[in-house]
DNA sequence: AATATTTTTTAGTCGAGGCTAAAAATTTAT
DNA sequence: ATAAATTTTTAGCCTCGACTAAAAAATATT
């Protein structure tokens, strides 16, 4: 069955809410990320419902089918491949590929995403450190970790960002940190839980505890 | 101004229909092009109109403007440069990336587009041998000729085709005939004005006029 | 347990971009 | 110059995916 860009952007959304929670997805968290109003979001459901692709009963929430969660992660593949072709093969900066990507996620051709993953040698992981799925829907295992949850003076590197807006990957790139870059806590201030933390082996720069949440490591 | 999918494929098939006459365009040829009825095209060019992008009085037929046809030419480039990203970088064959291409060209990136252009290495013709706007869309000038206008005996060069539907170019790839193959007419049939041509100075082989019709070769 | 608040759904509307059927204008044939 | 045929437009309707305002259900507070 064919899927419309609408359709496609909300099998995605709840997805992206479904990995940070075991319950049901609620309306009012759909219309939030799909930048609508909840009665919007309650016809979408219902018609998606009707496709197989969701599991909804009114006031109850929604929640994947495994042919919706198929549909879904086909998305994520295509929106994270074509990141990847955006900054390896067009040289954009890893803060400027979303919105292309969230357009070109939309392209239909089974042919192009695969011949594209083999022309990328198969991609693990998008720019931003985000598992990309394989062509049978299969996320590679990353176990990653939160800078802030790290003790002091343990070596690790960047994997990853749980967050891609711009603001804070220009910002991450001002410090000089991207993905591979060498880390060491080597203070936390539990004032504010600010950290100072050397990159590649630098002097150590502070950096705000909201950033460190959102920056994925692992050890090592 | 924004363009929606609707508004870019209506152009392009009014600038594909103002390339081989200077006379207005009819509300039916547009309606065949774009498989849409004329009741539906008569809509659409009011709405054109209005936005200043093409020319219209009823019953009078449609002509781009200036700005109307600046934005065909911007849709005719991205769709020819992604059909020469598929055929020399993804590796399709010259039949399969139409369909491809008429949902990359609505990606929109003038970003993208320059960078994609630079990767290509700045193509000047298509796949198929059309010629590719420039960033400022000025396209190069080719003069080419029908293989079904040429005399016996002339040495030539295939550059491009005239149609690009799957079938024909899959009888194209059958009988040898691609891009670059060097050509010479060895006989005329005055009864059905078939011809009988040697592709890369192989045995002869019979071609129908309108097959001929539709190579376009150049001299020498 | 009753009430107040929040969340979700329903009802009705809108614009975009299609459609069919009928009317009007244009073009072609007699 | 009429009449016939063809082309184009108008009128009215449809689906998709939004919206607002009002109603209903669920949840939180006293
Ligand atoms: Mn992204
Ligand atoms: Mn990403
Ligand atoms: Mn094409
Ligand atoms: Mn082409």
């Amino acid at each position: 069955m064919a899927t419309s860009f609408a359709e496609e952007n909300y099998l995605k959304i709840i997805y992206r809410l479904s990995e940070s929670t075991l319950e049901d997805i609620s309306t009012n968290a759909v219309a939030e990320l799909t930048q609508t109003k909840a009665a919007s979001v309650t016809d979408m459901l219902r018609k998606l419902a009707e496709k197989g692709w969701v599991n909804y009963q009114k006031y109850q929430g929604v929640r994947l089918t495994e042919e919706g969660e198929k549909i879904a992660l086909s998305v994520v593949r295509k929106h994270r491949l074509w990141e990847v072709f955006l900054v390896d093969k067009m040289g954009f900066n890893w803060d400027e590929v979303h919105e292309i990507a969230e357009q070109l996620e939309h392209i239909e051709s089974e042919a192009l995403i695969n011949k594209l993953d083999e022309f990328l040698d198969f991609p693990k992981t998008d720019p931003h450190g985000d598992p990309i799925p394989n062509k049978e829907g299969i996320l590679p295992e990353l176990s990653y970790v939160h800078l802030s949850d790290l003790k002091e003076n343990k070596a690790c590197v960047l994997m990853g960002v749980a967050k891609d807006s711009a603001v804070f990957l220009q910002l991450l790139t001002r410090l000089n940190l991207s993905l591979g870059a060498k880390l060491m806590v080597k203070e936390i201030n539990s004032f504010d839980r600010s950290i100072s933390v050397s990159i590649n082996d630098s002097e150590p720069v502070f950096i705000s505890h909201e950033v460190a949440k959102n920056i994925l490591i692992k050890l090592g």
